[in-house]
DNA sequence: TTGTATGCGTTATCAC
DNA sequence: GTGATAACGCATACAA
């Protein structure tokens, strides 16, 4: 029925002030060895476990991380999530998760929560609330591929992978070369830095004088409304193409993926003039029944670079005077 | 340079006492209705957030759940990441996440971590550390096709799954049946619940009378490994049986999926005399080239019923008295 | 219905 | 090197 001992306890049992042993955590040097051995004993003797949350409300630092992904079944999320897990051993940040939900009223309620656990720092992915708001937040955040003309971001070099991706088909003898993004091409999305494979694969085609088509739609928020939209397109699109060598730039792996077990659902295997590339580099393209190429976007590069950035951010923060 | 408004600021604006600001979130029926808009306007005038720490260290409920999975690469785990983030909606818990180690050591620290915190209840699908020592914890814990002598836990009926592959492939014609585990068939995990398909196939072939062969290994820890596995297997086995149609279970989905494409690499198509079933019920089934069955392990549903538990354990808790 | 006083378990600020 | 005391922001028993 006794509950977990506490600095005060340990304190009685050792007859020091709670003072000293909160200083054996946090200024351990101030301690005499002897002293040091003491409490360690006690603590172990009385089973003491630390309690963060008192910590917390003395000192403010939480060490939690929001992260908001759009959602968990493409593979680039989930592989991004495992790679920001396993900072924990280096950073010590815990991450509260959410999976976005599409409407930025829901998400909004989401970063209320994360707030009111006063966390460090918020990781975005999700594309709903504009950067705009999110600097309002006044914590560090860091947004990931998508729309971040206020906040800080980290992105890959989406123009040039549009380029190499288009080299990498041509290399393969392509005649015809098709650009297929898995959202909309609308003016709000200009902003996302993904399009700018878009700009890349067009000003490459347009140099070299390929034959080029783009198709942006949106192909949904789940797998099987990926798999439609792909039938859709290759239905519409592939009969018009026989006898030319095509060339099949995906915007993410997913529907790289989707797109090739269509194809050998429908040939009994990929035929020679059926040329795939992705881009997310995430594991599925590793697992498809013919590996696809991929402009490798490093996943793990892309979380390690946020974290790195995300502990400056609340290194500077901690100097910096309070604005809000 | 002024910071967060508290229930006190709001209390001076006000002129109330912060217990009336404190009981506005907590006991709303007890303020008048006028009282409660002076109170609601106040809010948002000084742009009042939530302080849930404090609210922690003062009720002791932290609304946080931790979760333990082997990995994030298994669709399984992925996918029952996702189920689990989404509750969120339900039961309003967040989730501290952690990608296990293997190591028994290391998933301990993630534990204390965890407790530190306070977290009300812990669920837990790794397996390095037993069900005895969880249950030391003395907080709610729910643990999920694993070991689970002396917690709660959420398991589908494995038995039932290997009944009724065998009986999905019997009826697929099959003449020789594979039963492929991907863990080591030792002593030590003989508790885990998943290995009761083994139990429901062998014991239904034998009733049956069919021919069945068992191939248990330990298939590693990444997606290449269990490529590595899967051909290993694939090339010492497969050529023995030739001319015979085989029925494979396996005993998760991304195993199956890894079979699958390796003989569609080979093959160039799946060949008519192979059959084969997975468990998990993992989306990664249905992302196949060719759909494999599935033996459906209802990921949803598992992560339904535990979050109930949970709630429930939970509740429980609040009652009875303090042990430790 | 509302207010007062106290506690939650740490850390930070001063003393000594 | 160590201790007393006041925060941190909220909840809750008890009073009024």
């Amino acid at each position: 029925m006794n509950k977990k001992p506490t600095f005060q306890d340990i304190a009685d049992y050792t007859n020091f002030s709670k003072t000293t042993i909160s200083r054996y955590f946090n200024r351990p040097d101030s301690l005499t060895p002897e002293n040091k051995k003491i409490i360690s004993k006690a603590l172990k003797e009385l089973n003491y476990q630390e309690n963060k949350v008192a910590r917390i409300l003395a000192n403010g630092k939480t060490e939690i991380l929001g992260l908001i992904v759009p959602n968990l079944y493409l593979h680039y999320y989930a592989e991004m999530l495992n790679q920001f897990v396993h900072t924990y051993e280096q950073y010590g940040y815990k991450f509260f998760v959410f999976a976005g939900s599409d409407h930025a009223e829901t998400e909004k309620t989401y970063i209320q929560e994360l707030l009111s656990y006063n966390i460090e720092g918020l990781i975005v992915l999700s594309h709903t609330v504009s950067s705009k708001e999110l600097a309002r937040l006044n914590i560090p955040i860091i947004t990931i591929e998508r729309e971040d003309v206020y906040t800080s971001s980290v992105n890959t070099d989406n123009y040039l992978g549009g380029v190499q991706a288009v080299e990498l088909l041509e290399q393969c003898n392509c005649d015809t070369f098709f650009f297929i993004n898995t959202v909309p091409d609308d003016a709000y999305k200009k902003t996302i830095p993904a399009l700018k494979r878009y700009d890349g694969f067009v000003n490459t085609c347009k140099e070299k004088d390929l034959e080029y088509y783009t198709y942006s739609r949106d192909f949904g928020n789940s797998y099987s409304d990926m798999q439609k939209a792909v039938r859709i397109f290759s239905e519409n699109y592939l009969p018009k193409f026989q006898g030319k060598t095509k060339g099949f730039f995906f915007s993410n792996d997913t529907a790289a993926n989707i797109f090739l077990n269509y194809i050998i659902q429908e040939y009994k295997e990929l035929p020679k003039d059926f040329k795939i590339v992705g881009f997310d580099g995430s594991p599925i393209s590793e697992q498809a029944v013919i590996p696809t190429s991929t402009v490798a976007q490093q996943i793990d590069k892309i979380a390690a670079t946020s974290m790195e950035l995300m502990a400056k951010l609340i290194a500077q923060k901690k100097q910096a005077p309070e604005k809000n």
